[in-house]
DNA sequence: CCTACCGATCGGTAGG
DNA sequence: CCTACCGATCGGTAGG
């Protein structure tokens, strides 16, 4: 059986498998017959495995945002220049990205989808996540070494850029995750102009 | 009534409606029972005016396309510098989208749930648009100003950053379009580092 | 993991 | 713009 010789539970796979559909088709667009059928099984099966379509969303979202936190941990209370340090950010943040291209769509475009309280959680933890890009920000304006008029906007503009890569990179592409990281990095940091 | 006195037809204001649900809730998790109800009519009499829940999604991208192209077209064949043109192609395009708040949500997220070959044609468009951006960077690199290794990644994320825009923009915030449009602009052109 | 089925809701039509 | 209604599909449960 395919879910043994992966080491995967079913559990797992109906998640992985909702990932896929979730990202090619949105979350509401996707019908819980459509998920069973992609498996070969009939929809009544799938809740012998989750209690609800929801649950599948709402696994998928606090992975993703667990995986963010793990990322930046050893790296944030390190004493590094800014410009390292937000280097260290983007890579951390772009690999979780790109090595989880299916759940990391599903957790941009349907977070909103979540109930309460999960939503709420869900928006308090993507804030408490930012705010180490703010705090680095910060740092480099300390250090002078970074010009930002606006911390609020920046920090939203560089997630923006980091989390659309989701949406046009192709995993037999020609780039690996730091590549796409430091290049993001490069852009970010020092602009298009030429110095 | 309110549609006369705002010299609108009802076509429009279902329109205008549709566009703040779809927004807020996804094309496909708003129902045309929540649209009438919004309205304050019965679901059969949406049919009178519309000709389906589709009709209402083509509308709202194929309009925000033509925004889109309208909005650089008196600038794409004028002789400036890479920089100024690019400045004035981000100013223009981020107009579109603050004014349009709503329905450019919707073309953004929604544009996928569009049915062949709208969909198709969709995909053209924008890819013909991101060919005037890609022209400028070319531009700025045969001019020796621009440093870009990459114009395609360039182009992506410079969309990313600038369509991200209408996730966070209060309309009733302190900020005028064309601050934010060159904020964007001093950002992506400069970048964070200080010189 | 299946058969059988639930009530609710979907987008949309007929006819006025 | 309404009443009345269509067939299809939704997420999910009961019971085995």
């Amino acid at each position: 059986m395919i879910e043994l010789i992966e080491n995967k539970s079913r559990k797992e796979h109906i998640q992985e498998v909702a990932e896929k559909l979730f990202r090619e088709k949105g979350y509401t667009a996707t019908s819980m017959r459509l998920l069973a059928a992609s498996l070969g099984i009939e929809p009544a099966s799938l809740y012998s495995h989750i209690k609800s379509k929801e649950e599948i969303l709402e696994t998928i979202c606090f992975s993703m945002a667990a995986q963010f936190f793990n990322s930046i941990l050893e790296i944030k209370n390190n004493t590094l220049p800014a410009d390292t340090k937000l280097r260290a950010f983007i890579l951390a943040h772009i690999k979780v990205v790109l090595n989880n291209i299916n759940a990391s769509a599903v957790f941009f475009h349907d977070w909103k989808h979540l109930s309460s309280p999960a939503k709420e959680n869900f928006v308090e933890m993507r804030k408490t996540y930012e705010q180490e890009f703010r705090k680095v920000l910060k740092q480099g304006m300390d250090e002078n070494t970074f010009k930002v008029n606006d911390i609020n906007f920046t920090v939203l503009t560089i997630f923006s850029a980091l989390n659309m890569t989701h949406e046009w990179y192709k995993s037999n592409g020609k780039w690996q995750s730091d590549e796409i990281g430091n290049k993001l990095a490069d852009l970010l940091i020092n602009g298009i102009a030429k110095k």
